[in-house]
Parts: C-alpha cells; structure tokens; sequence
DNA sequence: TTTACTTGAGTT
DNA sequence: ACTCAAGTAAAT
C-alpha cells in the first residue's frame, strides 16, 4: 500500500514545498502541523502545506517525515493560506514567509503550548491576617503580604531585576500557610481594569465607531482625522462592541516607542485582556502572547508589523493606527506592507478594518477615490483647538546663523515670553553634516560609502550614519596639512548651541537618537518636555511623531529643502506628514499654536498648497502629479535590488535579470536599469537595482511569477546579494 | 604534500 | 540557507 505524501514547506530560498512520505504509524497529517525533516544532509523544522500529494518524485529518493510536532496545527488553514497569499505577492520563498510568522520557539520545534509561570495568591489564613502583626525581624514578607492584599497576586512580573529575594520571601509565607503558589500558563496577558469611562463621541465619532462594529462584514474605513479628533476614541468604540460580542480586535501600530501610551489607555478602559507583540519581548513572552491571541485568552492584541500574522481565534476588528507611517513596511527579509496586509486579511476575514491617520497615504486616499475605501472624516477637534496657523519663512538670501534665521529666532523668543512651549524640527543628528578644509576644500568622506561624514562634537568623532563608522577628527586637512577644517551645515547638536546661546536663559531639551542612547533617557527627556521644565523643544522625528505636548504654541521646521529635493518620488509626501504630524504638536490648548517652516522654496507649489488648503488639497494635487508621471497609485512598481563588494557583479546580475523580464513579453511592463542605487557603494558594498513599472498590477505579477524562481540560477546570482521589493516604499 | 579558502550543485 | 565535494591558491 503506498504511503500518503505530504508537501512541506522548508526555510531556504525555495519557491516550490518539498514532498515527503507520511509514516504509517503517525497521526493524520493536517495542513498546518509542523514536522522535523531530513533535508540534504540537516534536519529542519518545516510545515504541512499539502496533503494526499501525488509526488513526482521517485519513490527511492522520496524521504519520510522524521517527526510529527504537532497533533494539531499550528496555523489554521486561513491564516496559513493567508501567508502563503502574501508570500506569492511578495514572491518571497514561502517557508521563510511562514517563518516569519511564527514565534521563534515554534520554528525552533518547542511545543505549541505555553511554559507555565508560577504566582502566588493568598490563602484564607492569609487574607485575615494583618500584615503588622508579623515578626518585626520579618519586614519582608509583611510588606509582600501587604502587596499580596492589595493587588491580590504576585508573579516575576510584578518584581523587576534584581529587586532582592522576593521568591525567598514568598516562599516563607507559603510555608506559613499565608499564601500558595499557582501554576498557570504564561500568556503574558495584561489585564484591562475597564475602569476608565467612555467619553461622549461627537456625531462624525460615532459613525465611524459604527462603520467599524462589524454588521457589514469586511469593509475598510479609512479613518482621516487630525491630531486630537480623537480617532483613538473611535478605535476604542468601536472595540468595545466587538468586545462586547466576544469577538477579538487586532491592532497595528507602528513602532514600539507609541505603544506603552496607547496599551495604557487601552487596558484603562477596556475590560478584557490584552497582550502586546514587539521586538522587545523575550522568546518566552512572545510565544505566550501569540498563543494567548490564537487561543482566544486576550481579546485585543497590539502589536507592530509583524503582529499582522498573528493567529485570531475569533476575529472581530483590525485596526491599523498611523496608516501612513513608513515603518509599516518591512525594509528587509519578507517586504511586506502590514496595512496591505491588514485590508487583505479582513478581506478573508470578512471583517472591517480601519485604517487611521491624521494624514492619510496617496494609496489610501486613492483607494478612497476609486470607491475601495470608506472615508471618514473626524474634522473637529475633540478638545475644540483651533488649527495651526502656517507660515513660510523665504530664507534665500537671508543670513542664518547656523541654520537659523533671524524671523524665526524672533517668533520663537516671542513665544517664550508670552510663556509658550516651542518646539524645532530638524531631521539631521550630529553637529554638522560635513567637515571641510577651508584652505583646499577637502571633505571628510567615508570610506566604505558614498557618503559624507557627520562630525559630531560631544564624542569629538566623525559618525558615517550610513554605515555607522567612525573616526576620529583630523586635527589638520589630510590633504593640504591646513588646520583650518570647519564643519558646515547644522545638526541638532549644533543648532541646540546656538539656541543656548541666543536664548540663555530658556530651558532647552534635545531629542534625538544620540541624546537618548542611554537606558530611560528618552522618557526622562520627554517628561521634561511635557511637565513644561523644558520651555524649548529641539529634535529629530522622534519628537515628531504620537506624543502628547499640550503646552506646545509653535513649532518651527528648519530645514523643508530636503524634502523637496529628495531623490524618492514620495518625498513631498513625507514631507507634507511630516510637517502636519509635527504641527499637531502645537496649540492643542487653549491657544492657537503656529507653525514656522523656513524653506529656499517658498514658492514650490506642493508647499504651497499645503500650507494654504492643508492636507487634503495639497493630496489631491500630489495624487494628480502621480498620475501625469504615472508614479503609484497609478501604477505598480517592483525594484530588484543587488549588491556586492565588486563593482561589477551587481550590475551584470541585474543586466541579465533584465534580460529575463524583456523575455516574459508581458505587454505594459517597462523595465528601468539596471542602474546604481541612489547611493551607489554603501557599507563597503556596491549597489544597484533594477526598476520594474507596470500600469496594471497583473501583468507585473504574472512576469514576477515567472521570473523569480529563475534568478537564483543566473550566471551572477552567486556573485551578488540580491532581493526583490514588490511595492517599494523607498526608492534607495 | 597539506591546508585554507572559493565555487558549484543539490536538497523531496 | 546550508552543506559538501571539487578546485585552486599559498604554506611546508
């Protein structure tokens, strides 16, 4: 009798699963179980794609399943055939999608179960008993006790590192019959005290919290509002009835950095637990939270990108807070985009999902426009603020003093006299962007990239933010000799001394990567920011984006050239989120905030619309320009990019790859290269991609299709690093 | 002749 | 991706 083969999906760059006997004696085989096979000559962990498959394969080399992890999957078959949806989108080796999507202790071959944490709880003896009444000499477990009394259970979570032997102290109290130990499975769950009430929502809150409840089936509502319209009380509506049915609501948020302000409104509010998924969870704690959210114990999950792939036993919402945000779109391994994601899973979810953002991507306004997405407008302030007042600073010609002109240090002291809070943007860290020799002219450049040093003075070093070299600064030109080296341009560092210079008596906080290095800083920084000890704000987008400052009256954005004359087609785009989202910082109270933005372009017509109309009609203007370039929405791009220490060997690679792609004859499919990348050598590597555009989507993918599985054997494929970026969020 | 590194083929 | 065999370059 033959055996029933099975097809696995293994990690490697394998487009096709590989087929394997199923042994006699196993359980059934289900899509979905994991299995431990030979593969060459390794053992891997690999999953049930296909079973009762008609192999091809000769019944001598056929191998057999070595182990059944699994007695029931691991995915259920939607979501696994979910992520092989996205992986032939994205046409990325399918057992690395899965990969990706799982828990590193269930690729690892761990059990699908969660390990159990032990808590205690207190006994009946325990709860009578007043914690004072103790031994004197045993103050540790009275004031365990009292914990214990008070929050009703204590658990390793509860104790940060290294806070002394509180298991020592817990154990005597177990031995005294005060408290007893439990075991349970560690889902990592937060609990929800839903204290916190509903506020009222406005009429335009509440039709958008009821376009969400979830009747309708899948619809995606594109949920446009700016900074304090309260698109956040939407959300939390909107989950509430989806709580309140038993079903579960998965959130997307972009970064980790917006999460712990967010998973506290949540859990004050919502009565259910929750459990967030970031990079920041031990193997453990992930593990548990993706079990917890696939066994149904948590009814809301946060998490970022990646948590678009995590299991739902009762889906019910999914939520993609900030849409426009371009960290939703992985830049490495599996490139996927998780909004895109997120509308395609609801879709074969056949819930709703909601998109939001106080500026909205050209896609999504453009998917609005075709009548794909919903629109809903939060136009008013929840908190009755007016809007910003905009104003463009010409400073062509003018003198700046390290980057700052004299109207905008104007308006800025104006601000802080009338005790306001000012915050400046600039996106650049480091004293200067460059270090030149004022005699010959020489630049300090690195040497693995194309690319300018960054001198920063508080470490005295040259930083290639590049490739993150570093070198000490030259006390004289290592060409001429001249010790006259000036940096050039402003960073944050430097633009911080001028501030403290100009205006000495105002207390100042800078925010950027460099001066949040250490542990807690960040935090530290923006408390004083928000507490109002700091009077000016100074930093990069990580004070641009998600925190509340209320006592901001102006922001003032430095530089707006660079987003201008960015090499990336969306760079205007950017800028204009940029710009909105650092505006929302400003006069969310009492006071209407402005915002000063100093440009060498005050004519530029984006600029000005942007300024003038807002948001909205500055898009419209956006999108239309898209559409004369024929630039996405409005057509799909795909970008093969390679890289190698030589030279030459990415560019033959992509030459060939080219090739291919002209070979496919798909009508409307231009290719584009291959041509070096916006910076050619990075890191020690040269780079270069090859641009594939198409009107319609189909034919881009018919020839990806085609053409993917066949580059890993092109005559330079083994000489390069090669990746392929199906809707490329960045250009470089 | 031995040993380190590169290159190509193949994984069911 | 990973592993092995075959081939080549340089150390003995």
């Amino acid at each position: 009798m033959p055996q029933p083969n099975v097809r696995i999906a293994v990690p490697g760059p394998f487009y096709e699963g590989f087929d394997y006997a199923w042994p006699h004696d196993g359980l059934a085989p289900r899509r979905g179980m994991r299995v431990r096979v030979g593969f060459g000559r390794r053992e891997c962990v690999g999953l049930i794609v296909a079973t009762d498959v008609e192999t091809s394969i000769a019944e001598s080399r056929l191998r057999e399943v070595s182990d059944a992890l699994d007695i029931s999957p691991v995915l259920a078959e939607p979501l696994l055939d979910f992520i092989l949806w996205a992986a032939r989108y994205y046409h990325y080796p399918p057992g690395d999608a899965i990969y990706t999507a799982l828990p590193r202790w269930l690729r690892e071959g761990r059990p699908a179960e969660p390990s159990n944490e032990t808590y205690w709880q207190l006994t009946d003896a325990g709860r009578d008993m007043d914690p004072d009444t103790l031994a004197r000499r045993a103050r540790r477990q009275a004031s365990l006790l009292a914990r214990l009394q008070a929050r009703g259970e204590l658990g390793a979570g509860h104790f940060p590192e290294g806070q002394g032997d509180w298991r020592g102290g817990l154990q005597r109290l177990t031995e005294r019959g005060l408290a007893e130990p439990i075991s349970r499975p560690a889902y990592a769950l937060i609990r929800g005290h839903g204290t916190a009430s509903a506020p009222a929502l406005n009429a335009d809150q509440a039709t958008a919290a009821r376009a969400l409840s979830g009747e309708q089936g899948f619809q995606t509502v594109l949920l446009d509002g700016v900074t304090g319209s309260g698109k956040t009380a939407v959300y939390l509506a909107a989950i509430e009835d989806i709580l309140a049915r038993g079903l579960q609501v998965l959130v997307i948020v972009p970064e980790i950095g917006l999460t712990p302000q967010l998973v506290d409104r949540f859990a004050e509010r919502l009565d259910h637990p929750l459990v967030v998924l970031h990079s920041g969870l031990s193997d453990g704690e992930r593990l548990g939270a993706w079990l917890a959210a696939r066994d149904g114990e948590a009814g809301v999950i946060i998490g970022t990108r990646s948590a678009v792939f995590t299991p739902l036993a009762r889906p019910g919402l999914i939520v993609v807070d900030e849409e426009h945000d371009t960290s939703l779109k992985q830049q490495e391994g599996f490139r996927y985009q998780a909004r895109d994601m997120a509308v395609a899973r609801a879709s074969r979810l056949a819930i709703p999902v909601a998109l939001g953002s106080a500026t909205p991507s050209l896609e999504s306004l453009d998917n609005v426009r075709r009548g794909r997405y919903h629109h809903r407008r939060l136009p008013a302030r929840a908190t009755g603020a007016a809007m910003p007042a905009f104003r463009l600073l010409d400073i062509r010609g003018r003198s700046l003093r390290h980057g700052l002109s004299a109207a905008l240090l104007e308006q800025t002291r104006e601000h802080l006299d009338q005790g306001g809070q000012v915050l400046l943007f600039l996106n650049r860290r480091g004293y200067a962007p460059t270090l030149l020799c004022h005699e010959c002219g020489w630049v300090a450049e690195c040497q693995r990239c194309d690319a300018r040093y960054t001198y920063h003075q508080a470490g005295r070093r040259l930083h290639c933010h590049h490739c993150d070299s570093a070198g000490g600064v030259p006390i004289a030109c290592p060409a001429c000799a001249s010790p006259d080296l000036r940096a050039v341009g402003v960073g944050t560092e430097r633009l911080e001394e001028v501030l403290s210079e100009e205006l000495p008596e105002t207390a100042l906080v800078r925010i950027d990567r460099d001066s949040t290095r250490r542990k807690g800083e960040f935090e530290r920084r923006l408390e004083r920011a928000r507490n109002g000890d700091a009077r000016l704000l100074l930093g990069t987008q990580m004070l641009a984006k998600g925190h509340h400052l209320p006592a901001v009256t102006m922001v003032g954005i430095i530089d707006a050239d660079q987003g201008l004359f960015g090499s990336d087609f969306r760079a205007p785009e950017r800028l204009a989120q940029l710009i909105i989202q650092v505006a929302g910082r400003a006069g969310r109270a009492d006071r209407p905030g402005e915002v000063a933005i100093q440009t060498h372009q005050p004519e530029h017509p984006l600029l000005q619309q942007l300024i003038q109309r807002g948001y909205p009609a500055f898009a419209a203007d956006a999108l239309a320009e898209r559409q004369q370039a024929g630039l996405p929405p409005f057509s799909a791009l795909a970008l093969l990019r390679a890289e190698a220490v030589t030279e030459e060997a990415p560019e033959a690679f992509l030459a060939e790859a080219a090739e291919l792609a002209g070979a496919a004859r798909e009508v409307g499919v231009h290719c584009l290269g291959p041509m070096p990348a916006p910076m050619p050598r990075r890191a020690g590597r040269y780079r270069a991609q090859l641009l594939l555009q198409s009107t319609e989507r189909q034919p881009l993918q018919r020839l990806l299709a085609r053409m993917t599985p066949m580059l890993k054997g092109l005559d330079h494929a083994r000489r390069v690093r090669w990746s392929l970026d199906v809707d490329p969020a960045e250009m470089l």
